[in-house]
DNA sequence: CTTATGAATTTTGAATACAAAATACAAAAT
DNA sequence: ATTTTGTATTTTGTATTCAAAATTCATAAG
């Protein structure tokens, strides 16, 4: 799983502070980054523990700028931090999904909204080329690079939205979800669905009709809550319960 | 400004320990609550300097605790974390509220969607019963208790979605907006507007329009963020630029 | 053999200590 | 008088330390 996709390293962060502004991050931003990646890619499994110390040797910093990172991540639902028991990572239930996708099939529906009114020529013709490039490899039947073009379709979209605060909840609620492999086992006929989906809405930016788009990303959205559910139910089957009882402790989100 | 607003004293969270269960805040918790009470009541006002040794005094806690709660609230977007030189509350434009209220308003529509087909006979009672009680007060010019109404019953509808996620976001957004006192000076005019589209919520929610409900609210949401534009405006005319440069660092969020 | 009890160990939460960086300020140079 | 330079002070980021709490593990009681 490419770490580029949810925009955090360090290096890119655009701060406004002109291209000659030398750039140093904090140890606690950096684990911030670091340790959603471990979180998304699994190494820490859902309902794991989260190894303070052994994170402390790894990355060669003390517990201090560590907690600090364990903290914000909390924040964002991505660990439980149970009082004098440490932080573990959350598990994604169906039930989750079933509460985070509607809300981000609203904003991607508002991304899709203001994209369609905002959009220039030459984003629209970025997207256009991604996403016939998708297409090919859906002909294909290349899971990955398809996988890879959709989400940066959508980041696209998003950024063509040009409003920043739907932006990062919107990464928020993604960062929470992937952690559920929703590329593996998509059936053929969802994934002829998806293309088709994606097909109108990129008719529906070319006639910069916002409500459609609106509609038609929500729909798409619906849709893959579908399969990541389906996904997730099946990978529960094959390992039932493995990490248990990481309970949700209302945490300290705003 | 009633700080109960937004539920999040140590006492009331439910986190489904039974009622038995002692609760022991940690300190960071305790401070990420008192922290933001002070950013939206005020007493930090935006753009200024986050003083860390004056909080601990204050607090009677030692940096430790108090700077995890920075990092938190930092990644809410309440305050600006500048490498090397400390916190600075966040300070919110006309820009900003630009972007913030659409989310807000997608994110109400979708409340508002849910809500209609899930809410009770006695969650509905409840809420005309503070409609009812929130007209008085607007007939009789009673902006106060007209307001704490107002909040009462938007979170009341979103309870009534029964998706924590989806609140939880709001709340953030909304705590973000907040500080922008925005119930001064609303025109009479906008008021009665704002009855007028309460009453009109009242009979989406009574019908069970999900459809209806969501457009007025996301109507209603918009047409407030005039109100709270103009309130701003005004009030960056009265002070003009009290505390100066607190630039955007892209911080930890999500 | 199972279930309690209690000490030893580990983990956690928070305070303190310390080095690096930023800021403030005074003296010197233009 | 204004700008520049260098130094003292404060603030910030991180490491370390310490006490309290939880966990583990061995032992004893039923």
């Amino acid at each position: 799983m490419e770490s580029d996709a949810h925009g955090e390293g360090p290096v890119e962060r655009s701060n406004g502070q002109g291209p000659e502004a030398i750039v140093r991050v904090s140890l606690h931003d950096e684990l911030i980054s670091r340790l959603r990646d471990l979180i998304i890619e699994g190494e820490l499994a859902p309902g794991s523990k989260v190894p303070e110390r052994e994170l402390c040797d790894r990355f060669q910093v003390s517990r201090t700028p560590l907690r600090e990172a364990l903290k914000v991540l909390a924040s964002e639902g991505l660990l439980i931090l149970a009082p004098n028991r440490g932080a573990t990572v959350s598990k994604l239930t169906v039930g989750d999904l079933d509460e985070i996708f509607p809300v981000m099939g609203a904003l991607e529906a508002l991304s899709g909204e203001l994209a369609a009114s905002r959009i220039t020529k030459a984003e629209l013709a970025e997207i256009r080329a991604l996403h016939e490039e998708m297409v090919g490899h859906f002909e294909r039947r290349d899971l990955r690079p398809y996988f890879r073009l959709n989400q940066k379709i959508h980041e696209k979209i998003m950024e063509a939205a040009g409003n920043p605060t739907l932006a990062q909840l919107h990464r928020g609620l993604n960062g929470r979800v992937r952690r559920a492999r929703y590329l593996a086992n998509m059936s053929p006929v969802r994934w002829a669905q998806a293309v088709d989906e994606h097909t109108e809405i990129l008719e529906a930016l070319e006639r910069r009709d916002p409500t459609r788009l609106g509609a038609v990303l929500r729909k798409h959205l619906q849709n893959k809550c579908e399969t990541v559910k389906e996904s997730l139910l099946t990978e529960e089957e094959e390992l039932p319960n493995a990490g248990r009882g990481a309970r949700r402790t209302g945490g300290s989100g705003a």
